[in-house]
RNA sequence: GGCUCCUUAGCUCAACUGAAUAGAGCAUCUGACUACGGAUCAGAAGGUUACAGGUUUGAAUCCUGUAGGAGUCACCA
């Protein structure tokens, strides 16, 4: 049992001893003690001064006094207005941290056959163009999420839905049919995605330069949008998909194959991945078929236009289109579709859609839909909902050329990385493909942290000239301690020196830092809870600082007292395994030297 | 205009379910390497938590209103 546990146990039994009143003792929860008082951990007691129908002081004295008879792990305590600062006996942290070094799942629940299956979706990109800033930050959440779910005992499966079908697609393949001269990613050298995104911006060019001339010829906007013969023959290259043509089929296979590729060169780099694939060509059919089963129930109805819409202002919404006019699915249609093949595959018990916060209105609408057709999880379904990356100059507009490509922003990083360490001296007598590979991980260490250490609700703002420090609130600075603790571990190991935990009573720093060890597990609970890498970012930084002025004041290998010695070099150790565990819920690598 | 979210130090961000004097990093200034890695550490300075009310023993946190910003309200995805 935790030393908190212990604690709130304990007090509860002391209000019931003084007072006379059931207190339930996970209501009373112990927090660690400023640093400017004196003790370990604090009662705040002002909650039990109803029953105690004393003065915070006296009851505070109370309580501390019967805390102090009562429970071994309470040595003394002190009060201060309506808080009582525990001092707990010191080698008391002893088993605490053998407790936390002994347990190799230390903060993970393990899953169990009950466990419930959470689906994650997330990434969801377009096949007309790479993977972007937005999607990083998509992707490093989705993710790391995963991670976290897992690490708090679920059933976890990761999935995409891929958008390949739509209007933006047949852009970009009218593009290259019309000026590609049959270009493959082979004879341009190009990651196919990137391919696929130059023809869909060239499209938009020569359609910007077609609705120019044509308002020069006096047209207003929306009569040149009609005008535009460019426009119409992606329109009717869509309805051609639609119809099944063989031809516009085979093209778009084709090209589909070339982003793929591209994608997951893309994601490996990245460093994540998935457990199921959906397809957007596959699912929007399956949406169709669901929604009129809907309309046979009465959950939706139908227009004179023959149109479908489902009535939400019971609900406090509005109407919504599901199907128009001409029968096709939008949306909103796939989603319920792919929903549909989802429950089918997998025993979804809780879904997560990890999605950008513009969109918060339709996963509401998507939520309250799901639950009138009858799945289960529908209503609970979390939307996981994270602010936009902006640049200093605004939004990123892919058709202004104004985005951070993914693969270029990684190939900076790792580069900057790269002159960093070289600048240093750290990569001298390190093999090239060592040194690559250092570059490598602090380069994506640096990149992951900054991006999921914030809020994820927040809009950030990434400015990619100043690019991202390497020192402070960093994840280099992270991964630095984690590479000294491991060369400590190395040269105690050569000079013969233990690690262990050895009969001496820690002193205060060392306590400070035990009780943050012993901290982990409320933080991934709560991570998970709130599903918020940053949580664990936030932890894992205050940890590392705090190992660090630990670190510096004290001489571990000259420390001349072997228990001692022992003693330190074993808390290093611990400390080292859980930046390991953080870090690597947030799938960020920690490299053994740098 | 309706609805949702955001506003904390010059800048980038913290503060778990309300709790003690709101904390870090960057930038600025002052210090510390003849034994574990200076990508480090110690210290100084920097705040009316957008504003005004309210609830509470106690509010950055909860409620109401105001201002500013973002998003959304499509037979786009």
């Amino acid at each position: 049992m935790s030393i908190d546990n212990i604690l709130s146990q304990a007090t509860a039994e002391a209000v019931k001893a003084l007072y006379g009143v059931d207190f339930e003792a996970s209501k009373i929860v112990p927090q660690t003690t400023k640093k400017e008082f004196e003790g370990n951990l604090t009662i705040v007691v002002f909650p039990f001064l109803k029953v105690s129908k004393k003065a915070p002081e006296a009851t505070a004295q109370e309580i501390g006094e019967y805390l102090v008879a009562h429970c071994d792990a309470v040595r003394s305590f002190n009060v201060i207005k309506g808080f009582l600062n525990i001092v707990i006996e010191p080698k008391f942290w002893n088993g605490v941290l053998s407790h936390i070094a002994d347990t190799p799942d230390y903060g993970f629940k393990a899953e169990t056959p009950d466990s419930e299956l959470v689906m994650i979706e997330y990434s969801s990109p377009n096949t007309n163009k790479p993977l972007h800033l937005g999607h990083v930050r998509n992707n490093l959440l989705g993710y790391s999420l995963s991670l976290i779910m897992k690490a708090n005992g679920y059933k976890v499966v990761k999935t995409n839905i891929v958008n390949d079908r739509g209007i933006h697609i047949c852009k970009s393949m009218l593009a290259w049919e019309k000026w590609g001269n049959g270009v493959t990613p082979e004879t341009a050298g190009k990651k196919g995605d990137h391919l696929i995104g130059d023809f869909y911006v060239l499209f938009d060019k020569h359609y910007k330069a077609e609705l120019k001339a044509l308002k020069e010829q006096g047209m207003s906007d929306e009569e040149a949008e009609k005008a535009s013969t460019l426009m119409q023959e992606a329109r009717e290259m869509l309805k051609k998909w639609e119809a099944g043509d063989e031809s516009v089929r085979s093209v778009w296979r084709m090209m589909n194959e070339w982003v793929y590729a591209g994608f997951d060169e893309t994601y490996k780099r990245l460093g994540v991945d998935f457990d199921k694939i959906y397809y957007e060509s596959n699912t929007y059919l399956e949406g169709k078929e669901k929604v009129l089963e809907g309309l046979d129930k009465g959950i939706m109805y139908r227009r004179e236009d023959g149109s479908v819409w489902a009535d939400l202002t019971g609900d406090g919404l509005d109407h919504k289109l599901l199907l128009r006019s001409d029968g096709t699915s939008v949306y909103m249609t796939q989603d319920i579709g792919t929903a549909k093949l989802r429950y089918q595959d997998y025993p979804i018990d809780k879904m997560i859609y990890v999605v950008g916060n513009e969109q918060n209105y339709h996963f509401q609408v998507l939520s309250l839909l799901l639950d009138k057709l009858g799945f289960k999880w529908g209503k609970d379904l979390v939307h996981f909902s994270y602010g936009m990356v902006e640049l200093p100059e605004g939004k990123m507009k892919s058709r202004e050329g104004t985005v951070v490509d993914a693969d270029d922003l990684m190939d900076e990083m790792i580069a900057n990385a790269r002159q960093i360490s070289a600048e240093m001296g750290k990569l001298n007598d390190i093999p090239e493909a060592e040194a690559a590979e250092i570059a490598r991980i602090i380069g994506l260490g640096a990149l992951k942290y900054f991006i999921l250490k914030v809020d994820p609700r927040k809009n950030m703002t990434f400015n990619p000239k100043e690019s991202i420090d390497f020192n402070g609130n960093t994840g280099p600075f992270i991964q630095y301690t984690y590479a000294r603790i491991q060369s400590l571990l190395r040269k105690t190991a050569e000079a013969g020196m233990k690690a262990e935990i050895a009969d001496v009573a820690p002193n205060d720093k060392e306590i400070s830092l035990i009780q943050r060890l012993a901290d982990f597990p409320g933080v991934v609970a709560e991570a998970g809870r709130s599903y918020s890498p940053a949580q664990i970012a936030n932890y894992v930084y205050d940890l590392v600082k705090e190992y660090n002025q630990f670190y510096h004041d004290y001489s571990i290998m000259k420390e001349e007292n072997a228990d001692v010695r022992a003693f330190r070099i074993k808390l290093s150790e611990v400390v080292g395994t859980i930046i390991r565990r953080a870090t690597g819920l947030l799938g960020i690598e920690v490299p053994n030297r740098m």
